[in-house]
RNA sequence: GGCUUGGUAGCUCAACUGGAUAGAGUACCUGACUACGGAUCAGGAGGUUGCAGGUUCGAACCCUGCCCAGGUCACCA
């Protein structure tokens, strides 16, 4: 039994013989004691006071002494207010530290023998990715493997939207004005190709919607249509997709291009295939650079007709209800929501009819039994449907969804609007942090020594360290302002601040192996001082963490973890020798006790997703 | 307007889910190595946790009302 259920147990003896009044051992509540106070672990006593009858002191004071006599590993207790404030003797914490040393696997939870699914990215295929994206699949990689240190089977997916009038504008760009031209022609990277003709045809429309706003036929418009004060600014903003879908010739061409395409044109399709096929390498580049894989793409182009005949099936059994002309709606207003349409009254497919479909087709595939959708906060209210729907429809999964939403991501100037070409782009950012890295290693000079391609995978290392811990520590629910200057910074609450910390523990430990070191007399040191008794109890939390992590879906709690644990084993490093500790004990302790904080440094930082170098 | 998410030091973020004197980083001052790596450590200054009530031993956290910002309320995806 782990040491903290003992305790609590302990606790609900102590009540029922103290007070002979039961409470239930899991009510019972222990919170890491806060560093100013002596203490390892603090039980607040206040929700007693009603069954002892008597002060919050007095009752800390019995519980305090009932724990000592019978709780072995207690040695010691102090009480501050209603505060019982108790600690572990030294035995207990050298043994711990003896028993998980070496093991690998601390910190990874038993076998739930559960299989869960991740979908994150998903992407358009009509432009590169950016900084948005870069968040979404932070957050997607690190959950899953969060959910995978817990136990899990995890399959990750993405869904690719493929399909539509966006990939459209740019076969029709590319069709006009690409020359023939490719992305090994160009020597460009495949989706940078194919989003330079969607932002092509996008400011060549933008000139054939003012040359009409600026023609007899378009102010005759504006002065016929406009309503009350509104200015032609304004009129014409909220007229622009009209005029792409009524009177564009570009628009009509494109729509012409989505028409072929559903036909099943072999031109056409052709086409698609080639320049989706573009986009996919120049993706696979960034994913590639960021680390993360996936087990099975989805597109939408094969899965956008899907769900149909599950809303067949569920207007058989009620779930859904049929309006006079022929559409498919689900009511959920007593769960709080509105109705949805799931159907159209042509009977053809809405978004939402596809993701119904989708679920149930992953289910199918892979038998999982959780799902979890990394979207933008943007689509809370359709997922909130989804979900019930699928509940209603009484899909084995439904219990188990989850959508992990997160905040857009800001620049200090404002929004990213690709139209104003403020957008950051995921391969640039990517490439510029490595980049100030190198330069500022350069200057430092420290592994001037090592061959050119050990310093590059080095420099790679703490760059995407930079980038991935700067944007995951920040709780994903956060709409977060990105600032590309602070990005790069090495220093403070940083991964390279943590990266650092294991790589000091390293070179100690390389040097510690070229000694003879008995590391089995650790278990002789006599007294554990309080700064190395913190960081054990930072180590000995972290299994509890990652359940915690992998139960709230927040890879953020692991990054603060992990700064928290770098933050107080620099200080003790300053404060405290290792090597030439005051005695071969304290020394082979120290030793002991470094290496698996740098093993669960290490352990934390792959579930964000971020590499440990050697040497920096 | 309905629903929803957020509002904490100048700025970027924490706060173990209702616990003790609200913590870090950054920026600004000041200090610390003839080294187990200074991508480090220590100190100073910086707060009415948006506002007002309430609940209780105790509230940044829960309840009510209001203010500010984002999102969403399509037979778009």
């Amino acid at each position: 039994m782990n040491i903290l259920e003992t305790v609590k147990e302990g606790v609900k003896n102590a009540i029922e013989n103290l007070y002979s009044e039961k409470v239930d051992a899991s009510s019972v509540i222990l919170n890491p004691t806060r560093k100013e106070f002596e203490g390892d672990y603090t039980l607040v006593v206040f929700p007693y006071t009603k069954i002892g009858k008597k002060s919050p002191p007095q009752i800390a004071d019995e519980i305090g002494n009932y724990l000592q006599a019978n709780v072995s590993e207690i040695s010691d207790f102090n009480v501050v207010k209603g505060f019982l404030n108790f600690s572990f003797n030294d035995e207990f914490w050298k043994g711990f530290l003896s028993q998980n040393v070496d093991n690998q696997l601390f910190g990874k939870g038993e076998l739930t023998g559960k299989k869960v699914m991740v979908e994150f990215a998903s992407p358009n295929t009509n432009k590169p990715l950016h900084l948005g994206h870069i968040r979404n699949i932070l957050l997607g990689w690190s959950s899953s493997k969060i959910l995978k240190a817990a136990g899990n089977e995890v399959v990750n997916v993405q869904i690719i939207n493929d399909r539509g009038i966006a990939i459209c504008k740019s076969m029709l760009a590319w069709e006009k004005f690409g020359e023939g031209g490719t992305p090994e022609s160009t020597g460009k990277k495949g989706d940078h190709f194919v989003g330079k003709f969607y932002v092509e045809f996008e400011s060549k429309f933008k000139a054939e919607y003012t040359a009409w706003q600026q023609s007899e036929e378009g102010i005759e418009h504006f002065l016929s249509h406009k309503k009350g004060e509104q200015t032609e600014d304004e009129y014409f903003k909220k007229y622009k997709q009209n005029y792409f879908n009524n009177q564009s010739q570009l628009g009509k061409a494109a729509k012409e291009m989505l028409l072929k395409w559903e036909a099943g044109d072999e031109e056409t399709v052709a086409l698609w295939k080639k320049m989706n096929g573009w986009v996919y390498d120049g993706f696979e580049v960034t994913y590639d650079s960021l680390g993360v894989d996936f087990d099975k793409l989805y597109y939408e182009s094969n899965t956008y007709l899907l769900g149909k005949e599950m809303i067949e099936k569920g207007l058989n059994d009620k779930v859904f209800f049929k309006k006079e002309d022929g559409s498919v709606w689900i009511d959920l207003t007593d769960a709080k929501m509105d109705e949805k349409i799931v159907l159209r009254s042509d009977g053809t497919s809405v978004y939402i009819t596809q993701d119904i479909g989708t679920a149930n087709l992953r289910y199918q595939d892979f038998g999982v039994e959780k799902m979890v959708y990394v979207v933008a906060d943007e689509q809370d209210y359709h997922f909130k449907v989804l979900f019930e729907t699928l509940k209603r429809l009484g899909e084995p999964y439904a219990t188990d969804l989850h959508h992990l939403s997160y905040g857009m991501v800001d620049l200090p100037t404002g929004k990213m609007k690709s139209r104003e070409g403020t957008v950051v782009d995921a391969d640039d950012l990517i490439a510029e942090v490595i980049d100030e890295v190198r330069k500022n290693s350069v200057e430092r000079g420290e592994i001037e020594e090592l061959s050119t391609e050990e310093r590059n995978e080095i420099y790679r290392r703490i760059g995407l360290a930079a980038l991935k811990f700067f944007i995951i520590k920040v709780g994903p629910k956060k709409r977060m302002i990105f600032d590309p200057k602070e990005s790069v910074d090495l220093q403070g609450q940083t991964g390279p601040y943590v990266q650092n910390a294991y790589v000091r523990i390293q070179s100690i430990l390389r040097k510690a192996a070229t000694q003879e070191i008995d590391l089995s007399k650790g278990d002789n040191y006599v007294k554990i001082e309080a700064q190395e008794k913190e960081l054990l109890g930072s180590l000995f939390t972290y299994p509890s963490l990652v359940q915690l992590a992998a139960k709230d879906l927040d890879p953020s709690s692991i990054a603060n973890f992990c700064y928290n644990l770098a933050k107080d084993f620099h200080k003790f490093y300053h404060d405290h020798s290792i090597l030439k500790a005051e005695s071969e004990e304290a020394m082979a302790f120290r030793i002991q006790l470094s290496k698996m904080v740098a093993t669960v440094l290490a352990s934390g930082m792959d579930l964000l997703g971020i590499e440990m170098p050697e040497r920096m």
